[in-house]
DNA sequence: GTAATAGTGTCTCTCAGACAGTATGTC
DNA sequence: GACATACTGTCTGAGAGACACTATTAC
């Protein structure tokens, strides 16, 4: 029989944080790096995970208590040199999910570091989230992804700031909001709005049956 | 310890063939499935191969003899019912040669299939092809992708003719050009044409230094 | 009234699609 | 000359960017 790698499960968690997109680290439990702050993750568990996706939400859901609405595959890092304890095999994935989601999780073993300011991390971990960012900011250029980053309902004009937050460049309002028409991933909630100091906005949802929306063109 | 997966590395190799993608498929020297038609793979070799790609890499040269020029990860697939053997682990990576590179190889154990001609194929081969077709149908629209296709010296006519191919439909002759000319990935080899019936063709090859090149709008 | 944010209308310029036209080879 | 394929020019309509305008609230 050959000698089998290590398999293991880990989740980059992103949300926007204080208007910066954030991942969610966790602190290593156990050795290898135990103490240190690093993805959350762990191995696949050939008896009770079906899949990989199922061990990734295992995953996510055992470290951070949330069940996230959107959650994809990344990528897999494998290798000789990425765990000191031998050749091993991450699957990675990242999870999207609005702040809101996270309050009660916060108050544990998790902490969120803006993207722009994560140091070393343990393993490859470092690659990983860049994977992952990387990933998010060119998808969100061409489809609904950042949805999956704000809340039930809405405003328009935060619809558009997490776009531009995620994809890093200011967008034309009515430019905008005239492909958010043609696209039609978005509806509006009759009766609800936002109510502040100026003139009140109306509250949309994403459409349900719609799940991510994939453009021709770029946002 | 945990009870590890099985780690295997599989291969998509696509080629046109006959004016159709096909993919390569070799006959399985070994059990589960012994003597069958199913993609290139093999185990990871934890003693030898120093990552996933080099797996891959050496998984694709020993069984077509072909050094692939385009070689990237696709996607894991990961669970408990894709193998008899048990839970497994297969990280498939694709690959694009022109058919002048396979020449040799097509002497040896493998055949082509047009991918739209495939029929059940063991494992979950016939899905991890349909993801291989998918994301490199997706890509070609709007990357220089489909040049991997080709020898190193080609036809406007013939790189036109490979798009409308992968992507599925007929574009502009017009248009190509122009966006060609904009995006500036391939160039003319000065006093090269090719000869036919007719008024003889420029011939073109890649820009060296480009690599892949991935734009914003489609072709 | 002013300030501030929500939301709409419109002008212009770019560019992709369509298609016709010219160029250059074989026979 | 005819014919086939290579290659280029031009017209037009759709749509994106830019920006100004109107709407509705709090004070």
């Amino acid at each position: 029989m050959e000698r089998r790698p290590i398999t293991t499960v880990d989740v980059v968690l992103l949300t926007l944080h204080a208007s910066h997109l954030a991942v969610a680290l966790s602190v290593r439990t156990s050795e290898p790096f135990k103490g240190r702050l690093a993805l959350p993750g762990g191995y696949v568990h050939v008896e009770h995970d079906h899949d990989a996706l199922q061990a990734a939400r295992r995953v996510l859901e055992e470290k951070t208590g949330v069940a996230a609405p959107y959650l994809e595959q990344l990528f897999t890092f494998a290798g000789a040199s990425r765990d000191p304890r031998g050749w091993s095999v991450s699957i990675a994935y990242y999870a999207l999910v609005p702040l809101s989601a996270l309050k009660s999780a916060e108050a544990g073993a998790i902490s969120f570091v803006a993207v722009d300011e994560i140091g070393q991390l343990p393993f490859d971990h470092s690659q990983i989230v860049a994977a992952a960012v990387q990933r998010v900011r060119d998808k969100s250029a061409y489809s609904s992804l950042p949805c999956y980053l704000l809340p039930g309902r809405f405003t328009l004009a935060e619809l558009q700031a997490t776009y531009e937050q995620v994809i890093g460049e200011k967008l034309d309002k009515s430019s905008f909001r005239r492909k958010l028409a043609a696209l039609d991933f978005v509806e509006p909630v009759r009766g609800e709005v936002r109510s502040g100091a100026h003139r009140p906005a109306q509250l949309y949802r994403a459409r349900r049956p719609k799940g991510l929306v994939v453009f021709d063109k770029t946002m």
